[in-house]
DNA sequence: TTTGCATTGATATTAATTGCCATTTGCGTT
DNA sequence: AACGCAAATGGCAATTAATATCAATGCAAA
């Protein structure tokens, strides 16, 4: 559980990896900016607003290095584009919500599954490691709008 | 469930599409083939062998109207392309172990999350309509190649 | 047969991501 | 402080899945 700079860069010097200060400049968006899934277009356009010289493809390598290090989750909510967020709660606690109609997307954290995935190995060959729970549906601001009750 | 070529027409003629012969013969690929989970590229290469002068853009165009119409479903495995396969079992039993050694993937169909829409639909203001889970692991020959356990 | 309209296939285009490579930077060693 | 070198960077080309475009085709009704 990465709270501060200094610990994501003990991660990345376990690995060899030096803290750059391209990588931390993007690590800091995600410190900064709290409970949001980010694209690398996100981030990069954040970026650059501070530091112009900031390259497209560092913040992609960036992020899949802290993706590499599971200082940051990479996520696919299904618009086409990855996005990144902090992977503060493990893994296993962290599902979504994401809406139909306006593409919204809201984290919450929940361990119902935990019992689940013994079950899942038991009746299967798997040795399971993980897992990812989606909830597909309407948000408030789009029910209020719609008729999608 | 659409079983048979027949009631796929059902399907399409109730919302004014036409069963066509390129239709029928995409279709016919996931009837013939079983429980796997193919990308329009297998698709368009499967149904080349014996049609060759079939477009990728109808496969693409096919495979998009089967699923509007939840005869196929579209998944994402996380490999950067989608994926399709037959819609039998209701959605929201059928889940999937993915492999993070080899990329395979093997479906398996479970309830157990029924109750848990209405769990999570209450603690948040969506209006829960689907989802979606899959499971990451090790398949039983990764597992017995490499040290996964 | 003629007209209208959905469908098709070839091709161009888009958009996210990755690859490539010359240049720069961090950092340990002189 | 200057040096040497691998790691890292930034700009841009290349790749790749998917979509858009559009002329040609095919079917169905009049
Ligand atoms: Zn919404
Ligand atoms: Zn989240
Ligand atoms: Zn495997
Ligand atoms: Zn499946």
């Amino acid at each position: 559980m990465p709270l501060s700079i200094n610990e994501v860069k003990k991660l990345l010097r376990a690995k060899e990896y030096k803290l750059t200060p391209q990588r931390q400049i993007i690590m800091q968006v995600f410190l900064d900016i709290g409970d949001q899934h980010l694209s690398a277009e996100d981030v990069y356009q954040i970026v650059k607003q501070k530091h112009p010289d900031i390259g497209l493809a560092t913040v992609y390598r960036t992020l899949d290095l802290l993706s590499d290090l599971e200082v940051l989750r990479k996520m696919d909510f299904g618009d086409g584009r990855s996005r990144f967020e902090l992977n503060t709660a493990g893994t296993h606690q962290h599902h979504h919500l994401i809406c139909l109609e306006c593409g919204a997307v809201e984290g919450f954290d929940d361990d119902l599954l935990d019992g689940l995935e013994q079950v899942i190995a038991a009746k299967s060959k798997f040795k399971i490691v993980d897992h990812q729970l989606k909830f597909y549906g309407y948000c408030q601001a789009c029910r209020k709008q719609e008729a999608h009750d």
